[in-house]
DNA sequence: GCCTTTTATTTTTTT
DNA sequence: AATAAAAGGC
């Protein structure tokens, strides 16, 4: 027992052996904040005070639940172990959406949902909406489709239907209708999206008295990571969870709350310190994981946000070495150096594995991935292209899903063409009217009717004949091969990589059947949907590892990259238009920062390939809210000194008398410094356009204003 | 109705 | 740059 706690601080004791009451533990970044919550559920467990089967633990991502799985086994005696995935003991570990989808698997008559609904993703979601909206004849100019998805889920993550959404004019008032209409296509078509499957755990729990008092006996205690994340319903959601004996252990920061943009509410904290902990709360400032700069640069940078519950993390360790500024010529400039530092590291001892190179955006990591290929260092991109997210892969659940769950009429237009089988436009009108006029599905409709759709409909039930009794990874690789999807992409003359996709589909259906308890064809869908980036080949090499900032939350390495530091990159332009944007991306950048244990490189380049396009780009703002001290700018020269041999020599400017060139960087006595990012005319009518670090881009007449070099 | 070419649009971050 | 929607030819 007390070898459980025998490493811990004392402010970290304290909140493991919290004895019978609610807390919130507020945890800087690297406190040990993962480790209190699985040593404390591993403590309960140990001295009695719980069995697993009482013990609810919620997470964000499934990486994390899969972490806090395996370290609570480890501490734990092997008779109690807990296999990852499965849990033998009863105990619910996992994010909010699949525990939400665990209970409405569970009660899916109560809930009002077929017991093999599908799940929506994201992308799914939308296209169920501009299939809605063509059929309602709305005007997708006036109304566009991604606002109404954002509309809907802003509204469901607030815990709102569409009665109760915010309307106040004509057209808000609009969008609640179409609301209305769409959740009415869900329930018709037995699907669900994100945050439906919360809500529609929540309003389950909340109608349904029995059923709550029942997983409110169960649950003695709610560990909830990452707090600080949590949305509206989210917290309603715990709290119907918690009877009156429930024990709540609520972890958080404050400053990594990143997740504004999709309903994050850190108001909940003070909410739950009132409802719930009143005042017991527990600070956890020592930082275990980062020399003293880092933790300087990182405190410093987060001083600077006006909205905190303010908390300063301090560390034993000494100041370590210094953070690495370096501005490169160009985005390919930047990756060639980080590769030729990475490898020098690597030559050092560092291992691949144990550095990570981050980047604000998803979209940066070609140029990065293309200098580490061409350098040979093995690489993992995490997020990204997801596998599941893949258009060979959504064709082949497709239909998987129509198989189990015929009514999902957009998996039905996904595949009723794909591959040609001369089903076109028309044809579908008619069946569509057909469908709309009984009220049925399209898959209704095209089982009625005949020729080529009842085709169709026949193969699909082929499909399902051959394939019961079937193993799961059986089942699938049928299908496969049965759709002609095998046979479209073997004639494809690209189709090699897609081949493969699926085949690595088969894979992870065996793999999928051999980790979970339940292997049925549904569980494997609903996987695949909520589990999208989990399943990336190439794992267990030593490999650098590359991820947008975010993916990197909760994670640290040996030594941290982080690219990309421009205005309107990092802190990205879209956050200016948000309220406390800026403050969001000022987080983001403290939780990049303090990823890095002991090497922190920060990089930005002069110019950048973006949107098809050379953009000129200034640094950005957070580089000098940075203390000058810890920092070691590696170069402040002109010219490259990285550059990759496929790269040509940078253009010249053309040459004219003006002494300036594009890409620049100037200052102007009204409007401050900034870049020239476009040049117009020569000698005396010669104009440049210069991007200003805060006066916006302005077209100057060189003769005019009085520009200098800075 | 199918397939290729052109045109437009887009790009934050994730369950 | 890359992808989605639209248009045009077969």
């Amino acid at each position: 027992m007390s070898t459980l706690l025998d490493t811990l601080n004392p402010e970290q004791r304290a909140a493991v052996t919290l004895p019978h009451e609610s807390a919130l533990i507020l945890a800087g970044a690297g406190s040990g904040k993962t480790r209190v919550l699985t040593t404390r559920i591993a403590w309960l467990i140990q001295t009695g005070q719980v069995s697993p089967h009482g013990i609810l633990a919620v997470t964000f991502t499934n990486k994390a639940a899969k972490e806090m799985l395996t370290r609570i086994s480890a501490m734990l005696p092997p008779s109690t172990s807990l296999r990852a995935g499965a849990n033998p003991r009863g105990m619910w570990v996992g994010t909010f959406h699949g525990l939400a989808n665990r209970l409405l698997r569970t009660h899916w008559r109560e809930a009002g949902l077929p017991q093999s609904f599908q799940i929506l993703d994201s992308a799914d979601q939308l296209s169920a909406i501009k299939r809605l909206m063509k059929a309602l004849n709305v005007d997708t100019e006036k109304y566009e489709p991604k606002k109404l998805q954002w509309f809907i889920n802003g509204n469901k993550e607030a815990g709102r239907r569409a009665r109760d959404a915010d309307a106040y004019d004509d057209y808000s008032m609009r969008l609640a209708e179409l609301y209305e209409a769409y959740d009415a296509q869900c329930q018709r078509e037995g699907v669900a999206d994100f945050p439906e499957l919360l809500l529609r755990s929540y309003e389950l729990l909340y109608r349904n008295e029995p059923l709550r008092q029942h997983y409110q006996d169960r649950f003695k205690h709610i560990l909830i990571d990452e707090f600080q994340d949590t949305n509206t319903l989210q917290y309603r959601w715990l709290k119907l969870f918690a009877g009156p004996h429930t024990v709540l252990f609520a972890v958080g920061d404050d400053d990594q709350s990143i997740y504004a943009f999709r309903g994050a509410n850190t108001a909940n904290m003070a909410e739950f310190e009132r409802e719930f902990a009143h005042g017991n709360v527990i600070k956890l400032e020592q930082n275990y994981r980062s020399h003293g700069n880092i933790l300087t640069a990182a405190n410093t940078l987060i001083s600077q946000n006006a909205h905190r519950l303010g908390k300063n993390l301090w560390t034993a360790e000494g100041e370590g070495e210094p953070i690495r500024v370096f501005e490169a010529y160009s985005d390919q400039d930047e990756a060639s150096f980080v590769v030729d530092e990475a490898k020098a590291l690597n030559r050092e001892g560092v291992s691949f594995s144990d550095m990570a190179l981050l980047y604000r955006s998803n979209a940066q990591s070609r140029v990065l991935e293309h200098a580490l290929f061409s350098a040979g260092v093995a690489y993992r991109v995490y997020g990204g292209l997801r596998f599941f997210e893949r258009q060979e892969i959504k064709h082949a659940l497709a239909y998987l899903r129509l198989m189990t769950h015929p009514e999902d009429d957009g998996a039905f237009l996904r595949v009723v063409n794909f591959p040609a089988r001369g089903i076109g436009a028309r044809t579908l009108e008619q069946l569509a009217d057909t469908a709309a006029r009984s009220g049925s599905s399209l898959w209704q409709a095209a089982c009625t009717g005949s020729g080529k759709v009842a085709g169709f409909a026949k193969l699909i039930e082929d499909i399902k004949q051959a394939t019961t009794g079937l193993t799961l990874a059986e089942t699938i690789d049928h299908a496969i091969e049965a759709s002609g999807l095998a046979d479209y992409y073997r004639a494809d003359k690209d189709g090699a990589d897609r081949l493969e996709n699926l085949n690595e589909l088969v894979n992870a259906a065996t793999l999928f059947s051999e980790e979970s308890e339940d292997n049925t064809l549904d569980a494997f869908l609903a996987h695949a949907a909520l589990e999208a980036g989990e399943h990336q080949a190439g794992a267990g090499q030593d490999a650098l590892q590359l991820m947008t900032v975010h993916a990197a939350k909760g994670l640290e390495f040996h030594t941290v990259f982080i690219t990309g530091l421009e205005e309107s990159l990092f802190p990205h332009e879209q956050s200016a238009h948000e309220e406390n944007g800026l403050e969001e991306e000022r987080r983001l950048m403290y939780v990049a920062i303090t990823r890095a244990r002991r090497r922190l490189y920060l990089t930005h380049a002069q110019s950048r390939m973006l949107h098809g396009q050379v953009r000129y780009g200034i640094p950005s703002r957070f580089l000098a809210e940075l203390p000058e001290q810890v920092l070691l700018h590696l170069n402040r020269r002109a010219e490259p000194s990285y550059r990759s041999v496929s790269e040509p020599a940078p253009r010249a400017t053309p040459a004219n008398d003006t002494g300036y060139r594009v890409g620049q960087s100037v200052a102007h006595a009204k409007f401050g410094t900034g870049i020239i990012i476009d040049f117009e005319g020569r000698g005396a009518d010669a104009r440049v356009q210069v991007k200003f670090r805060d006066a916006g881009t302005k077209w100057l007449a060189l003769a005019y204003a009085k520009l200098s070099p800075a």
